[in-house]
DNA sequence: CGCGCGCTTGACTAACTTCAAAGATGGTGG
DNA sequence: CCACCATCTTTGAAGTTAGTCAAGCGCGCG
């Protein structure tokens, strides 16, 4: 296949976003299917279109940390530690899979590619350091708490928020047993911070949910 | 003062940097000392020169969580997660002090900024994921091996590292109490995985740390 | 030389994990 | 369409382990 266009000569973002499209291979995971098992000759990097993907660490044990959740309209893997993750369906995805080294020559020469990874990188420093954040309060309800209100500051729509992942994922994310994560759903419901819809659709107190986060209750 | 060279004409990263040096106010803090106290009007970032800087959110209890250790090299305050963080020296430390919005400018027009900010972003994206992947071990010495470890990638020569933090500061990266990692030192010693050669410096035996820290002992 | 602060060690407590089982849920095939 | 089964979630009880409280030690600094 040949290239349309030098990607030195696109002028706009659009036409940058257009050209990136050819340069990709759209991918469909169902749920739990391995996107890329990890490892660190990975030469390729993804952009979430649709779903949510999770990236992971297995140990030796049988045990996992979940690192991150990727969101629509998020890359992952730009970085050789997200490669080296194993990278999951949570939900039915659609994604798109670039070279590494085509992207990366790509962006030397074109601003808008450049400033477009640049800030899907900014915005992985940032959950990366909101996880870990996350994971400095020490109280369970604390911490569900907190990934609740990321969970609605991404996914959430008025104080509706889709929950796509599995107990057992929000438990290896947050660093907490599934169990433990079902006793403080339980204690949230108890004090109406959070009412179920459906099971994978909640209602927040989204005002509440703050103050229990910040106030140590 | 008045520049000596439009960004867009530098020609070279020798060049850049030399520009960049320009662009920047140098600081210089002492163990402890706040050098910014992290706030989301905060308009800085960062280039460590010489010693190292602590990134920390404080809680309403008066806890903490280290998110991030910065090294010589390495800038921090490049994503807004970061610049919402308290940063502060761990030893005598020099830094370079840069404006967000003129090294934004400066980076669109000049390719070989742009790629080495966007090589800061990666190494703090790299930094953080090992720090999640660290925080997923359940036990305090396998927790104290992969930090120990991650020091000597950093700032190891041969199977010596110094520890330039405190007890404290380890214990709040790490998400344990100063007590609990002084006990998982003391049994690093005691299986002579660790050796103190003077308070801030260590002799570690690197393979057996990572022994240690794989097959879960 | 003496004080202060950080580090280490000990005993006890609290809370999360583990182990176990029952209850809900969703998908499938008869 | 409904019953069945596998899986996920919730709930309960017991056990471990890191946190808490407290005291002793050692190094460095004034």
């Amino acid at each position: 296949m040949r290239d349309v266009a030098l990607p030195c000569d696109l002028r706009s973002e659009e036409e940058t976003r257009a050209f990136l499209q050819q340069q990709a291979g759209c991918l469909v995971a169902a749920p739990d299917k391995v996107i890329s098992r990890g490892a660190s000759a990975e030469r390729r990097c993804f952009r979430v279109t649709d779903g949510v993907v999770r990236l992971v660490r297995y140990y030796a044990d049988g045990r996992r940390q979940v690192t991150r959740f990727a969101f629509p309209g998020e890359f992952f893997g730009l970085s050789r530690a997200e490669r080296e993750l194993a990278s999951e369906a949570v939900s039915p995805t659609t994604l798109l899979e670039f070279d590494l080294g085509r992207l990366q020559k790509l962006s030397d020469c074109n601003p808008y590619l450049a400033r477009q990874l640049a800030g899907a990188l900014r915005a992985a420093v940032d959950q990366a350091t909101e996880h870990i954040v996350l994971m400095g309060w020490k109280d369970p309800r604390q911490r569900l708490a907190a990934f609740l209100r990321m969970l609605h500051g991404r996914l959430g729509l008025g104080d509706v928020v889709p929950i796509p992942m599995a107990r057992i994922d929000i438990a290896d994310y947050i660093g907490l047993t599934a169990e433990t994560v079902s006793r403080a759903f339980a204690e949230l419901r108890r004090r109406s911070i959070v009412e179920d819809i459906d099971r994978q659709l909640l209602r927040l107190d989204v005002s509440e949910l703050g103050r229990l986060i910040e106030d140590e209750l």
